[in-house]
DNA sequence: GACACATGTG
DNA sequence: CACATGTGTC
């Protein structure tokens, strides 16, 4: 028996629409801990990594460990039905084959059930190895939104460059090229709309700009972004779900042979 | 001679764009009454009635019965021209085939008229029977509108069930089965808000979702919407317009056999 | 032309 | 958060 209610029903409605367009199924995991997946894009390119702790929700009741198969698009049609301040429980009882997301409005005066059919899925579960980033980057989730979307409108791939200066990012296309440079800002009086850098030493890798793209759409879920760099390793792009925990995107870096590529012919 | 003057002109640009979608052609029928207008869709399956008494005009001259055959798509597009606080006067000369939409601006710096051809139409003008309903609901118009929305999401058709505690909203499809529950509240402040069920009998109907979603086009005329319903007879679907009349919208229920349809193999 | 999306306002 | 408005897409 399974019974999470989750009392800001917006977040899971955010969730969904921020990773709906990256993974088409997934298996959510439940346990005593939390509400959690791992899955790759369909492309088996990008990883997402969503935490929700139980501690974050009103009531968390989950007697034993299941995976619950899920098509992210019907489940986001679904969640689409609830109202952006509903409560939201979500159900399955044991050796079900479907989970009920059931939404009370504020004033309890509606309430909605949607049953949705569980699916199997092949989990490719990897663990993911905890490491030591060259450089991590605080900035507002807002601004690093916008750069992905502007550069994305030059060129395909965006480098990103760490200094202790600040954090550059650059592209190239057939129209030309984009450099834009955000530099550390401890001072603003909002710490949300800061820029930080940790820097062990400067980095300078290259990503699509397609999967920063869809990592973005998370964006509505918190004013910052985290994006933790190392050379070979994959880009972590976080996002914070404020008392819940997180959802991280994995990236891994287009090596130099790849970047050349789509570089135009000079 | 013809001449009606309506301060609140919005009201007619807002009937016109509830029913441009439903019916193509229909004849606008003006008496000592008012204005009024009866027409099937253009499927022939649901049939929509409107009454502008004559009292809501500030102006109201019609010396004569008449009919006037327009096209609702052209008819829209003019007053498409008039501003929303114009106040907007129709005129007709005896025996002309034309009909003018006169706009003036609230400020009267502005003085626009449209002349429109008219058409000859076949009215199949059915005598609509006053009905018995086992159960009135009278709910916000725009939780109305969602939950029609919502529901078209997941399936093609809607039960409409009916019983003291509340109204059911249900539909299923190839993703799963929706329900949505209405309680009835009456202690609201505000009466335009609170969801109120007059039931004689229960009753379960089956509706298809695509004309319901056509009826609540006409969501901006009216806080509340009220649905009729009986075993067996269509359901009356109003909107009423303030001071005026209403606008009606009338659909005949699925029978069993044609729900099966929609049904998913099991 | 309808619909979905994004934005600004109450 | 709901609503209205404007824009882009199909």
């Amino acid at each position: 028996m399974l019974e999470l209610r989750l009392v800001q029903g917006s977040l899971l409605k955010k969730v969904l629409e921020s990773i709906k367009d990256l993974v088409n199924d997934a298996n959510f995991d439940c346990s005593a801990t939390g509400f959690s997946l791992q899955a790759m894009d369909s492309s088996h390119v990008a990883l997402v990594a969503l935490l929700l702790r139980s501690e974050g929700f009103e009531h968390y009741r989950c007697d034993r460990n299941i995976s619950m198969g899920m098509n992210l698009n019907n489940m986001s049609k679904m969640l689409k039905c609830a109202g952006n301040d509903d409560i939201i429980t979500i159900k399955a009882d044991d050796g079900s084959d479907t989970v009920t997301f059931m939404f009370e409005s504020p004033t309890q005066d509606k309430i909605a059930d949607f049953e949705m059919k569980l699916m199997d899925i092949d989990s490719d579960h990897l663990g993911i190895p905890e490491a030591e980033y060259h450089a991590i980057v605080r900035m507002p989730s807002s601004e690093f939104g916008r750069i992905c979307k502007d550069l994305s409108s030059i060129g395909d791939t965006v480098v990103i460059s760490v200094t202790k200066e600040g954090v550059k990012f650059s592209t190239r296309g057939d129209i030309g090229t984009a450099n834009i440079v955000c530099r550390q800002n401890t001072t603003v009086d909002k710490p949300e709309e800061s820029t930080i850098i940790e820097m062990q030493e400067p980095v300078s890798l290259t990503f699509a700009l397609r999967y920063m793209n869809s990592f973005t759409k998370a964006t509505p879920l918190s004013s910052t972004v985290t994006i933790s760099l190392s050379s070979e390793l994959p880009v972590v792009v976080e996002y914070k779900i404020a008392e819940m925990g997180y959802i991280r995107f994995y990236l891994a870096p287009k090596i130099e042979e790849d970047e050349e590529e789509t570089k135009p012919q000079v």
